[in-house]
DNA sequence: TTCACTCTACAATGAGACCG
DNA sequence: CGGTCTCATTGTAGAGTGAA
């Protein structure tokens, strides 16, 4: 959970409780409430603003939500600034707070990059752009990717401060290939965008008529160490892939390929 | 005096059992 | 299959307590 640029302790609350239930459809205020330890009554008058918190709990629910620690003094800090007994220490918090926002930019870089990667449609949008046809409307791109005209809007914002791409009166050029994923690279991120990718794969295999799409899947024994082989030649095969179909000007869709190459033995543990 | 906190109670809702 | 009942669960309101 990343809170840098949060200024409402609340919405970081209710985001981590509608990611939870988005996850398990039986999820409620009421589960969040138990595992934060928190009587269900207190966590609703605090998350409709009716009730705050103190310090001591709102370091608690941090511990309890697995906040680095920087994560979790600003937390208690939003926290603390709202309802801490005394105006004295509410300043102090808000001071804090904005020591902290000063040195922040570059952790606001870092969550663009993090959402960059683990939001799927970031990679697609990028290849979008190179497509004659392309349109810098937040509509267009909403349509041609399948996803909301806000989620297109924040993601050409995002990519342009990354500098991945230039927007120079309303035109789209793409400055770089996209290289976001490195050892750096938060493994959460990693694991969500190939969630979306493989979701994305299942609504294809529904949706699309069969001669434009191809699926197939094969099993094969193999020795473990071999495994760095393999893995070599994927990533060749997928380099020769790209390159031979990307040639020529006559482009006009963005396919996904997506391998997965995995140990059917252990893939339950 | 204020406010974080606990406890209890309430109405709404849904799932499941039972019956005709 | 439809109606009714029971029970568990939900979110919320309100009263009361205790610490700062």
């Amino acid at each position: 959970m990343l809170i840098a640029g949060e200024t409402d302790y609340r919405r970081i609350l209710k985001r981590e409780l509608e990611s939870r239930c988005q996850q398990n459809a039986r999820y409620s205020l009421r589960a969040f409430a138990r595992d934060l330890a928190l009587p269900a009554s207190r966590l609703s008058e605090v998350l409709n603003g009716k009730q705050g918190l103190s310090r001591e709990r709102a370091s608690g629910i941090a511990t309890t939500l697995g906040f680095s620690a920087s994560e979790s003094d600003v937390f208690c800090d939003l926290v603390e600034s709202q309802h801490a007994r005394g105006r004295v220490n509410r300043e102090l918090a808000k001071v804090r707070l904005e020591k902290n926002r000063i040195n922040s930019s570059f952790h606001d870089l870092q969550l663009d990059a993090f959402q960059a990667v683990s939001d799927w449609y970031h990679f697609a949008l990028i290849q979008l752009i190179s497509l004659p046809e392309f349109k810098n409307d937040p509509a267009w791109i909403s349509k041609a990717l399948g996803i909301s005209a806000v989620e297109a809007r924040d993601a050409m914002e995002r990519l342009e401060r990354l500098k991945l791409i230039e927007v120079k009166r309303g035109k789209v050029t793409r400055l770089q290939e996209f290289v976001a994923v490195n050892e750096q690279t938060p493994s959460s991120a990693i694991r969500k965008f190939h969630r979306q990718v493989l979701e994305r794969a299942m609504l294809a295999l529904d949706n699309q008529p069969l001669e434009e799409r191809s699926f197939s899947a094969i099993f094969v024994p193999i020795d473990k160490q071999r495994m760095v082989e393999a893995k070599r030649w994927i990533k060749n095969f997928r380099r020769r892939f790209c390159r031979k179909l990307d040639a020529g000007d006559a482009n006009n869709s963005v396919y996904c390929l997506s391998v997965q190459f995995f140990n059917i033995k252990e893939a339950q543990k």
